[in-house]
DNA sequence: ACCTGAACACCGTTCAAGT
DNA sequence: ACCTGAACACCGTTCAAGT
């Protein structure tokens, strides 16, 4: 049905270095289509055989180059993480104040978010669970590693200008504090995707008033709370 | 191959109400089947003809009380919830002081999801989406804002003391006060869960931190935070 | 090395029956 | 009202081929 380049009669081979067959790279070309699907269907639940069909290939093509549907998957959950890093660089390039950057950062990380939700979930979702034994996929992990190193940039910025009350040198206290800032962006981001988050408010009025507490708990956190240690520990209380 | 009451030779019915004709509520059965198949197997992605199969009837029984997969889901999350919401009343009984509420609650929050991953995931996947037309199922939802009803009764009761740097009549604030805890220990919940809190970090040490730095938010929050607007607002910017 | 088509075991859902 | 069995369209994955 799909006719390609019948202009000219002799196909001449674009590089010496013998091009695979389809495209230029059917790899490629399979995340690509996955992604439209998880940002056109709003869904990232879309079937393997879609995405091949879609990619102009027959439904067993995609095993040549991932050897399950998690993994490609995976590797589509690491473009949207490298998507989230690249945005939040580009965010607080040039700022100075640290409190600001994250506070600028952490909107951008929430809209970005629920910008294409889908694609969200899946990061969070399929790609990153470990699921019993076996090869992981670590793309997305890889990935994330990356976003969150941002974020843990910032802190540890703040914490040597004195902005947050975390000792500079201390790595650890420098992990936990990007630990909370990134859980709080991320519990909003998706209890928003969710739409458990408000009701009644503006996103705008959401995001401003979350990682103002976040940012005020990072300026001021010294002591420590109490912490009960309770029957609620033991975890099989909750079947 | 099952055989049930092989002891007597006439059944009576138990309730002149002619009672359903499985078990005493096959309803119920079916949730059941799917509490220990998320729970047992680790995986909310169990199919609707195994649960059936668990609970001793043909694929399609469960149709006569769920209308779709989806309904099955909803029930199953909204069980969650429930445990969620008794497990957090139980842990704040008899405290007064509600920053010590606020984070026994969390702590318990964090405890009871990763204590059931697997559930926990349910519960915040596939039974909230709203995924487009139709009727949505609800049951989860209900549940949902029940528990989260749990944390925000602590801010209140807290603003109303003079710990939370909330006004004690400003049910917005309140709410959005609320928002920002339920947040932070979501997240923190779905990053552990994912794998990707920490490396290095025992459970408590996250949750202690967390906590203690939201907490602290909540009592000194004031300054609006500078709201810079930037191009990342547009949404189609992630594509 | 890369792709295709047939095949297998499974799934969600529908439909026509049965009591 | 509640349950069963056959049927449909689909899916992930495997296998034997083809170039």
């Amino acid at each position: 049905m799909v006719t390609v380049n019948t202009g000219g009669t002799a196909m001449p081979k674009i590089r010496s270095a013998s091009p695979p067959y389809h495209h230029g790279d059917l790899r490629r070309a399979l995340i690509d289509s996955a992604l439209a699907l998880v940002t056109e269907e709003q869904d990232w639940t879309f079937s393997l055989r879609e995405v091949a069909r879609r990619a102009g290939v027959s439904h067993n093509a995609p095993y040549n180059h991932f050897p399950e549907k998690r993994d490609l998957l995976d590797a589509v959950a690491a473009v949207g993480f490298e998507r989230l890093r690249e945005g939040l660089l580009a965010t607080i390039a040039g700022i100075d104040d640290m409190a600001a950057a994250l506070a600028m950062s952490g909107e951008a990380y929430v809209l970005l978010g629920i910008g294409n939700p889908a694609l969200y979930r899946l990061m969070f979702g399929p790609a990153l669970s470990v699921s019993g034994g076996g090869d992981q996929p670590m793309l997305a992990r890889a990935a994330g590693a990356e976003a969150r190193a941002v974020l843990q940039g910032i802190i540890r910025r703040g914490a040597g200008a004195g902005t947050f009350a975390v000792a500079a040198e201390d790595e650890r206290a420098i992990a936990l504090a990007t630990l909370s800032a990134w859980s709080a962006v991320h519990g909003l981001t998706m209890l928003i995707i969710d739409g458990v988050a408000g009701p009644g408010f503006a996103v705008e009025e959401m995001i401003e008033r979350v990682i103002g507490i976040e940012v005020a708990g990072l300026r001021s956190f010294s002591a420590r709370i109490r912490r009960p240690i309770r029957a609620w520990r033991r975890k099989g209380d909750w079947r």
